[in-house]
DNA sequence: ACAAACCCTATTTAATTTATAGGGTTTGTT
DNA sequence: AACAAACCCTATAAATTAAATAGGGTTTGT
């Protein structure tokens, strides 16, 4: 399951998609939308920043805006910064790999390999899905 | 991911496949081969056999041992039993349903309806890969 | 009778997630 | 130039969940 910060994430780029006509949005203002606190909605909201997908602006009348198309930010960039692996191993990870400590010989894991192919599969689907996708749903 | 309960159900599940012409393998032998501790292993034995993957045998002699075709045992059935929901969602399972709290309105979700799509496409993924495609691979 | 091996429930420990705290920096307005 | 609004950053605490341990109970072959 997705972890309330990805979900918390996922709301706001929502919030932010419906409302790209204005110059920026505030922090305040999306937490209270969802029951969010700010300062844990801020937390995130740098975080998205700090990997490109929002822009902000300080001082009085500041606040935070979409940076890039809905339509170029897939899911799968999403869940990755604020929840880590996709994979469902982390001995078949692309991003986050390390090797699984009660497998004896990744080399001839049926399990890894398995693995691999899921991975593979579900990559496909959330590398397809963007916030344009939610939005449109809207 | 995969919580470690899952993993060792899958290596357990593996191992039993492997040694499925035995007509029992003790917990002892599959905990050491995979350096699991004794007790925690048998309470996932346990599990599996409650929900009707694996029988066992007691008393001296005694042990598990896999009372369906590796076939029949899908790995979306493994991960419901030890991890609880595939969905990336509470609001969008369809064994552990739930709504999410920080969400107004699911009716009108975009969030919800795309995850309803991600749901449906992985569950055919590890729906279709069992613990048979596991033992191919070894 | 005895010991091997599964069966069951409860508790403790460790790890992770979630949230809070507290100040720092930038910038528009007066 | 002062002030306040609003983002920026790091560290710590609280809550939850996952992982492991504990301790005995029951069955069964020899």
């Amino acid at each position: 399951m997705l972890s309330k910060k990805t979900k918390y994430a996922l709301h706001a780029l929502t919030y932010l998609g419906k409302h790209k006509d204005q110059k920026t949005v505030l922090i305040q203002e999306i937490a209270e939308e969802h029951g969010i606190s700010h300062k844990f909605l801020e937390n995130i909201l740098l975080e998205l920043k700090k990997a490109g997908m929002l822009g902000s602006k300080k001082g009085k009348g500041g606040g935070y805006y979409l940076i890039k198309e809905p339509k170029d930010i897939p899911l799968s960039k999403v869940i990755r910064l604020l929840d880590g692996p996709i994979a469902m191993l982390p001995c078949v990870s692309l991003n986050y790999y390390e090797p699984c400590d009660e497998c004896k010989n990744e080399a001839v894991c049926g399990i890894n390999r398995v693995m691999i192919q899921v991975r593979d599969e579900t990559l496909k689907i959330l590398e397809n899905k963007s916030l344009e996708d939610i939005l449109k749903e809207e």
